[in-house]
DNA sequence: TAAGCTATCAACATTAGTGTTGACGTATTG
DNA sequence: CAATACGTCAACACTAATGTTGATAGCTTA
């Protein structure tokens, strides 16, 4: 009796260690619901009650893959931002290419990620400040600095399309990047993927209105 | 003894009817103090003894004022709609106007008045959705409705721009809505009236981009 | 200066949400 | 077929937020 030793709950978290192929993958399901929630609802407003429920499973048995609700938003968030840093980095190494090919590539491979990882994406797109900025964790620190530094590489593309020449140099460069990711942010209030058109299509429409412009007529040569 | 009666919550609320000067302008400041936090931290993790100590007063104190927390956001976002549909409804009774005239006059009437009453403005964008699509109040309907009047005067802008020959037609109107008030709306990301540019500038920046494009060269004629 | 009104708050009741515990059935495996 | 581990949940303790009540102090005014 001495043996079966007392507490329990320690003994269930050490499961997340362990980690069996099921439990992963049960863990990874809630995520993705946890997501989608959190889309729909907010994360404030989203209640783990409202998670169980999703998922069909009592609320306490959440508990057993996960420690908080807080926990399944930064992994959400998270993952989603060092994807993004990912595929930035990866255009910024590639030495064929322009400025102005990276920003397309990257302004592109956003919005074909967002749709892919839907929903995760857009909760990082809609909560991102609330949730962030406020707090002074360590977590949050981590991930404003991420921010910045996604931020910077987006900026950087700008600014060396401009003194390339390929963009005018008559706007600030902030306020380009604000205008373009503007435009492709905004979308996480209208767009849903699988209905209309893809993201790769409304990335491109985007491109031509940011590049040409909406004025019939002719346009400059690309 | 039989006379000075009961229920005295009741006589307090209808305070709100009679309505001393002081008692609506203190009033008003709360709705301001409280559109200022939900800009911050959003409505749901706004409490209300933030608006309380904001205030400088007890929390029992502010439902003298206030029915509800539910109430600062409503009235908040009510307003904000309305003063926007005013707007688009005197630039579209304008017969001196062509359409394309229009669209850019509802968008830089946006910004600006975003920046004037800030920041109740950028509560409205900010939350909407969240609180809004998902009740069945009759509050609710209404400001979807109203909503969706306000988007079709301005889809209907862009429509007629385009059947005018005054902007491109092979971009369908809905992508083009969503591109220009895209990047509008994203300003509450990260615009701060007073601080940098004014709304004005930024809008106007935001329309060359929209019309004539980013790419350097010939722009086309206006 | 007494009667009434206004704004205020301390204290309460209530509700809703979070995270924890221990026990129980079922499958697994030595 | 015992021993163990796994996933599950009912029930609990705790916390934080909402909205209410009745009393009170300070003005106003008649």
């Amino acid at each position: 009796m001495a043996t079966t030793v007392s507490n329990i709950s320690r003994r269930r978290r050490s499961a997340q260690v362990d980690g069996s192929a099921d439990y992963a993958a049960k863990r990874a399901e809630l995520l993705k619901i946890a997501a989608g929630l959190f889309k729909e609802q907010g994360f404030q407003a989203t209640k783990l009650a409202d998670i169980a429920q999703a998922a069909g499973l009592d609320r306490a048995t959440v508990y057993y893959y996960v420690g908080s609700k807080e926990e399944l938003f930064q992994e959400t968030v998270e993952s989603v931002l060092d994807a993004n840093i990912a595929a930035a980095d990866a255009l910024a190494g590639d030495p064929t290419l322009r400025a102005i090919e990276r920003l397309h590539g990257i302004f592109v491979t956003l919005m074909t990620s967002y749709e892919e990882e839907y929903p995760a994406t857009f909760v990082y797109i809609q909560e991102q400040m609330h949730q962030v900025q406020a707090q002074e964790t360590a977590w949050a620190q981590e991930i404003l600095k991420k921010t910045r530094s996604f931020d910077q590489m987006l900026l950087g593309f700008i600014r060396e399309a401009i003194s390339q020449g390929d963009l005018r140099n008559d706007i600030p460069p902030r306020l380009v990047e604000n205008a373009l990711f503007g435009m492709l942010n905004w979308t996480h209030r209208w767009f849903v993927p699988g209905r209309g058109m893809t993201g790769r299509q409304v990335a491109e429409a985007f491109w031509t209105i940011f590049t040409s412009g909406m004025l019939s007529g002719v346009a400059p040569a690309a």
